[in-house]
DNA sequence: CCCCATAGTATTGTCAACAACATACAAAAT
DNA sequence: ATTTTGTATGTTGTTGACAATACTATGGGG
């Protein structure tokens, strides 16, 4: 039994919103109303107000001083630029583990990116993300720059995995292929010790990402042209083609 | 101090605070008080609150629930995350600028190239700052990352301008030696179109930039720690638990 | 029919008061 | 003397009311 520390409110309603946002549950660009968020969860104005600051600072939401708050779109400008910018800095991250990492470091590099091979071999998709969380933690922690680590734990994260749902859900094919990345930057950065190396095959990976997602992403677009309206997030898993 | 009622008052507060910090009158580690600086101020807590919330975006305050704000620490280790990360961002931003910049954009790169390089003779400062912005605004647009350039002249803008604020201002002598570096980074970029060695120069520029922030930095805080008559006056670092 | 003024409503911005929590300090216990 | 406990005080968290601003719809003039 661990006594937690009360979250204050606007923590957890900016958690509540964000998981609502990455399940596109509060789709991009819609406008999100204090007043009616507030009554929703029978809280004030104040700690929503302040939630959706917190929001913007992960930049999944958007506040215009006197016209309130969006959810940010996703473009398919906006994802390239996104993954643009994560592979750029995944590969300094690369770079310097390969340079800096301690032998503690690149064992639980290791460790993570066998995981992460389990977890394609099964097929799990769930296991899958999370192995490779705890890799890209590792990595940041062994590449020795904790300003790098916030800012990609935090909302390089989250709009990521925003743009990865949107994207619809991964596909299994697909894992199996992803894992090989993750074997290359481990081999540089971890075995081989070659940052430059490293960093190509972390951007290697990234590059390979953005198009899938905005395949996908391209393809939910037309899809959702075809027949307007709404269709909300009914689960339309059936549409992957391996 | 008088606000006019355009912009909302939290944002104008950022403002206020935000110079204040990178003019170093609020030092590093300091607490801010939410209601010493509504009272100051002449506002209520509200959007004094909020503003934090603001600064806390682009990294100058760090805000901890439920026990206030503080600016946020300078350490050595912080101002080298931080020039790798920015050296990195900017090498990205100059590669893209070579593949897809107008011939618009590349005047108005050179034409800014130019300036800067005047203010370097001239030995002004300011102008030179502000060439340098328009240097970054003028590649960044041609960059056609629209994410990166909010990245880049946001938080990572401000803490650049802090740091070199800390350093020290910037002695003449180092003017020239920088115009060179954005001399090359043009020629690359928006003459040769060559992405490679942009990046490549791009990088160059910000390692130099780092070593000379570095350098100014610990010579400060040895003087400091020195003669350190009258110091810290909120930092009384008694952790308790875990 | 379209454009534009304008009133009325909805929504955000700010305030002041109160509640919850953290910190500092003094008294008591060992 | 050191630690613990209790209490007082200061600071942050939250609320509901009010002010300022943006949005919508309705009606009049061109």
């Amino acid at each position: 039994m661990t006594f937690a520390p009360k979250e204050t409110l606007a923590i957890q309603i900016a958690q509540y919103v964000s998981d609502k946002i990455i399940r596109s549950e509060l789709k991009a660009g819609e406008k999100i109303q204090e007043e009616r968020l507030a009554e929703e969860l029978g809280v004030s104005r104040s700690p929503v107000r302040e939630a959706l600051r917190i929001l913007e600072k992960d930049r999944l939401v958007e506040v215009v001083p006197r016209h309130g708050a969006r959810v940010t779109e996703m473009s398919a400008t906006f994802i390239e630029s996104l993954f643009d910018i994560l592979g750029e800095l995944y590969a300094l991250g690369a770079r310097r583990f390969a340079e800096r990492s301690t032998e503690d470091d690149r064992k639980r590099l290791r460790a993570a990116q066998e995981q992460l091979n389990q977890a394609a071999e099964e097929g799990d998709i769930l296991g899958y993300y999370r192995a490779f969380l705890e890799y890209s933690r590792a990595g940041l922690q062994g590449s020795k720059n904790p300003l790098l680590e916030e800012m990609l734990l935090g909302y390089l994260d989250a709009s990521m995995r925003r743009a990865e749902y949107e994207a619809v859900s991964i596909q299994v094919g697909n894992l199996k292929k992803n894992a090989d990345f993750f074997k290359r930057i481990t081999k540089y950065a971890a075995r081989e010790g070659n940052g430059e190396m490293a960093a190509k095959a972390a951007r290697a990976f990234f590059d390979h990402e953005k198009e899938y997602v905005l395949k996908n992403v391209k393809e939910k677009q037309r899809r959702t042209e075809n027949n307007s309206g709404r269709e909300e997030r009914t689960a339309q898993v059936s549409f992957k083609k391996g």
